[in-house]
DNA sequence: TCCGTTACGGTTGAA
DNA sequence: GATTCAACCGTAACG
């Protein structure tokens, strides 16, 4: 169940559990730090806990995005049909093949990479429940034989049988060469244009990225990103440090408090203001609803859903950073990078805890 | 005081 | 449709 209201930490912040910043405080955040502001100045002045400053910080660092990981969802499945088939053939013409020499066939043929070719207790899993009759009836034939006696290892096996599963590390597309980069951190060998990076998502997107829609992994939720940021960006003509200034200005107006620090009036304190002061009270949530972006103050119109009208002189950050759009960008992202450093040590009890959570919310 | 790291309680979405 | 599971989130606390 969703809860009515957001949290508010130490600091006065409000924020929702489980839940990314909006963006646009995560892309202040980053404005911020450009401008030579400590990350402890940052924190106090957005009144964002300084783990959570220095994450989004070293995450921009290290990829170029401001923008949260995708949430949720399952790693892409190794086991695609094709994959199956080729482990049915070798099983065919070897039936005393062992899955691990299966598992080497799979990486020789080209079949499957190494961030892609599964494992041996997969492959078993699958000689036993979906080549299950196949394998014991050629396994009891290969006993009658000499198990390796078809000499399979000289068999041509059919290499028109690319691998066409899930893009993973070691089948990315490399980063087009007109993508535009943010200073040298967007040099970093992505292999995806992503559309977490403060580039596309103030919209400036290349032309190749575009082509890049009919690709075989284009999708309606990446399309749909596509015509958002095509129909709403035309130039980078206002970017600064690839930071759309207007626009920003816009969205999180902030003043210059007394201390030099610029101050975002928009996200102000929970001592201040009620965090979602409206009449009928405003999920924390609203980032995925439709409400109107008045700001963070008046119901948090974070990466509303709506149909705000876009264009690089009225490109109000909050609707330009369209959640819907932004989510499906990250979801059509992470269906292509798969971020290998970013393992959570503790998988185990955020598991665990999340499950009850679902349990308890069921 | 600053900041990187991590335990914790939580959400999300594909399978 | 419900459940599982593995990803993610930000906060708080520690060193």
């Amino acid at each position: 169940m969703e809860p009515a209201f957001g949290e508010v930490n130490q600091l006065g912040g409000v924020f929702v559990n489980g839940r990314p910043l909006p963006n646009a405080i995560r892309l202040r955040i980053v404005e911020l730090a450009q401008l030579g502001i400590r990350p402890c100045d940052i924190s106090r002045q957005l009144r964002v806990s300084h783990g959570c400053v220095s994450k989004i910080l070293a995450r921009y660092n290290e990829t170029g995005s401001i923008l949260p990981g995708a949430i949720g969802g399952s790693k892409p499945r190794v086991t695609t049909p094709n994959v199956v088939k080729h482990i049915r053939t070798y099983k065919q013409r070897d039936p005393g093949i062992f899955a691990w020499e299966i598992r080497d066939r799979l990486l020789a043929d080209g079949v499957c990479d190494k961030y892609n070719v599964p494992s041996v207790s997969s492959i078993s899993r699958i000689l036993r429940n979906k080549i299950g009759n196949l394998s014991q009836q050629n396994h009891y034939e290969g006993h009658k034989q000499h198990p390796h006696a078809g000499a399979p290892s000289a068999i041509p096996y059919n290499h028109l049988y690319s691998y066409t599963g899930p893009i993973t590390a070691g089948t990315k597309v490399p980063t087009p060469p007109g993508m535009p980069t943010i200073h040298g951190t967007m040099a970093i060998p992505r292999t995806w244009p992503s559309s977490h990076s403060v580039t596309d998502i103030l919209g400036i997107r290349s032309i190749t990225e575009q082509v890049s829609d009919t690709s075989p992994y284009h999708s309606p939720k990446i399309e749909e990103w596509n015509s958002l940021t095509r129909n709403t960006f035309q130039s980078a003509q206002h970017m600064i440090n690839g930071l759309e200034k207007s626009s920003l200005d816009q969205e999180v107006k902030y003043s210059q408090a007394a201390n030099g620090l610029p101050t975002v009036s928009g996200f102000v304190a929970a001592s201040g203001m009620t965090p979602y002061p409206t009449s009928s009270p405003v999920s924390p949530y609203m980032t995925y609803s439709t409400a109107a972006p008045t700001g963070y103050v008046t119901g948090h119109g974070w990466q509303h859903t709506g149909g705000t009208t876009l264009s690089p002189h009225n490109c109000d950050l909050t609707a330009s950073l369209s959640f819907k759009g932004m989510q499906t960008a990250r979801e059509a992202e992470d269906s292509k990078l798969s971020i290998q450093s970013r393992k959570s040590p503790h998988s185990y009890h955020t598991q665990r805890h999340g499950t009850i959570a679902h349990m308890q919310s069921a």
